[in-house]
DNA sequence: TGATGATAATTTACACGTCAACTAATTAAA
DNA sequence: TTTAATTAGTTGACGTGTAAATTATCATCA
């Protein structure tokens, strides 16, 4: 006890003084780590996570969809997107439209590279993410997924 | 099985292919609420994540420390940590000093009002942290831990 | 000594993410 | 119908993170 590996790798003589605290850095620090190899892979096919998270929103959602709706699926806020979709635009990975009916919605569609782009990257995230959790049995991956669920659940709305 | 909260809250209709894909997703949010708890207290008192990071780790080594070090102690790489200093330095919590022995070397001290704004955070970060896994029970708590260190150890070299 | 190589820190350029303020289009209400 | 309140999306300013190139200092070794 008190002697994680986080904590002798930080070099403080008590590394945490509460489990919470420990717990919190050791979240941010593990995600920040896998977000590194995802980005790592990506960028090899000229991709950050946040554009390959759009292309792969609207792959799922299979239809022309108003930029604030991908907004919401991700982790950035409303203004963000803006400069995200342009990016994309310029990359001919995506296509902006605008909508009849209401004409102050704007809807994303995936152009026609993005297919190829997506598919060729399905089977490297694939492979990346398994090689991410290796370390954990498919029974501590699924209690792993639980105790995430059950933390966030109470942050979602608000 | 198959319907996490998180698949059904972003509305795909098979939420995930695999247990990684939601663990990663899931990781990936779970950090990014709480951060973003963490940043809306900080802001309260002026601060961003990032210059709170610096000032916790001066504290705790207490000492002028290169700034290298300092980067090294947090998730952020070299090149960032030059505004960031820049910035603390306009705040007046933080002062630069020539290292006379090497003079390549620049040391960073906390100025005094960093003590002040340290210690008016102590509390209500401490707070903050409970809160943020009140959802789980110590024995929870501990299993996280425990999950996170093990995922996160065979990434933390390369 | 003097050239070479390593190290500390910075600069520059770009991609995000957040906030506050704004425009344009739609809807609701007086 | 004209006005007021909403809603979709954008812009601008700022803080942060990354990569690549630069500057200044130190260390080494012929």
């Amino acid at each position: 006890m008190m002697g994680s590996d986080l904590g002798r790798r930080i070099g403080k003589r008590e590394p945490f003084e509460t489990k919470q605290e420990e717990a919190l850095l050791g979240l941010a620090r593990t995600a920040d780590r896998m977000q590194a190899r995802v980005a790592r892979l990506l960028k090899e096919h000229g991709l950050t996570p946040a554009q390959y998270n759009v292309l792969r929103i609207l792959r799922g959602l299979g239809r022309p969809t108003p930029i604030l709706e991908v907004a919401q699926s991700m982790l950035t806020e409303t203004p963000g997107i803006t400069g995200l979709i342009d990016r994309l635009e310029k990359l001919e990975l995506v296509r902006r439209e605008r909508c009849e009916r209401d004409r102050r919605v704007i809807f994303v569609v995936l152009g026609p590279r993005a297919a190829d782009v997506l598919t060729g990257l399905d089977g490297p995230m694939a492979e990346l993410r398994t090689a991410l959790f290796a370390g954990l049995s498919p029974s501590d991956l699924a209690t792993l997924v639980r105790l995430l669920d059950r933390v966030r659940e109470p942050l979602e709305g608000p």
